[in-house]
DNA sequence: ATAGAGTCCGTACCCCACTACGGAGTCAAG
DNA sequence: CTTGACTCCGTAGTGGGGTACGGACTCTAT
């Protein structure tokens, strides 16, 4: 059992923001023992750690909320619904990343053999395929 | 040649934003002819386009400005040095974005079979494995 | 020649995700 | 039983990424 500053410190995060997700409900806030101190779990040190990850590729915080809601368990339609437009999300950044991925290994690669300017085509890489809208 | 608004229109983006980013030295400002309007090409709805692209999966401009920079061409030392860098990053987001993946399309896969309450193993797929600190 | 739409530029404002601050309470060590 | 570190809670401030606004200018169309 955790204080909010050892899990905070676990988590790598500042103690506000632990109550400020608390606030934003991505956190519960564990009973307080009547004018007393709350105590965490290592679950809530994963859980802060979940969303930290969630943030880096790109959710906001409402969206890691969904996610979190997913984890804690919901009613299959519901749940069903917002995983696969999430699964969406997730694959449409991983196929830019993929893409990000290609550009950077070449360019790098392209480096060691050359010793003068270089670019690399990283804005042609995330294009999106014009098929709709010709306008 | 555009105007800027059309240029903030086919990017998908505010003409403010165009601004914003010229502030913010990720797009160049064309020339103003005299007391006039300036010009865009479609290399700069290219670039707002990747601009957009590289926030959504969790860079900030600061960084897309350097993954820009790659883009216009600059010294090998230099480049390769960023390029690495940033596939590093790159390659963590993308593990962390196939192993949401892989929860995700379970989670609906098990939604597909099951008509009660489920859950998605979801937080635990983003735990850093621990390998360091032991406290 | 003038109306209306668009441009230019500066400044101010907004939302999100924190981060800091301050006062009151709690708790363990000396 | 006091001191010092920590907690609790509310409210205020910050930085990133825009967005809005307003006045002067410019560029067509009629």
């Amino acid at each position: 059992m955790l204080t909010i500053s050892r899990l905070a410190r676990e988590a790598g995060v500042n103690v506000e923001t632990i109550r400020y997700y608390q606030r934003r409900g991505l956190l519960a806030e564990p009973v307080k023992p009547l004018g007393g101190i709350r105590h965490y779990s290592h679950a809530d040190v994963s859980r802060v750690l979940f969303i930290k990850a969630a943030q880096r590729i790109g959710f906001t915080l409402d969206e890691t909320a969904q996610l979190l809601n997913l984890d804690d368990g919901m009613h299959c339609q519901e749940a069903r619904a917002i995983a696969e437009h999430k699964l969406e999300m997730v694959r449409e950044k991983l196929a830019d990343l993929q893409r990000i991925e290609a550009a950077l290994s070449q360019l790098v690669g392209r480096c060691e053999a050359s010793r003068g300017k270089v670019s690399c085509p990283l804005i042609d890489s995330l294009q999106p395929t014009r098929d709709d809208e010709s306008a």
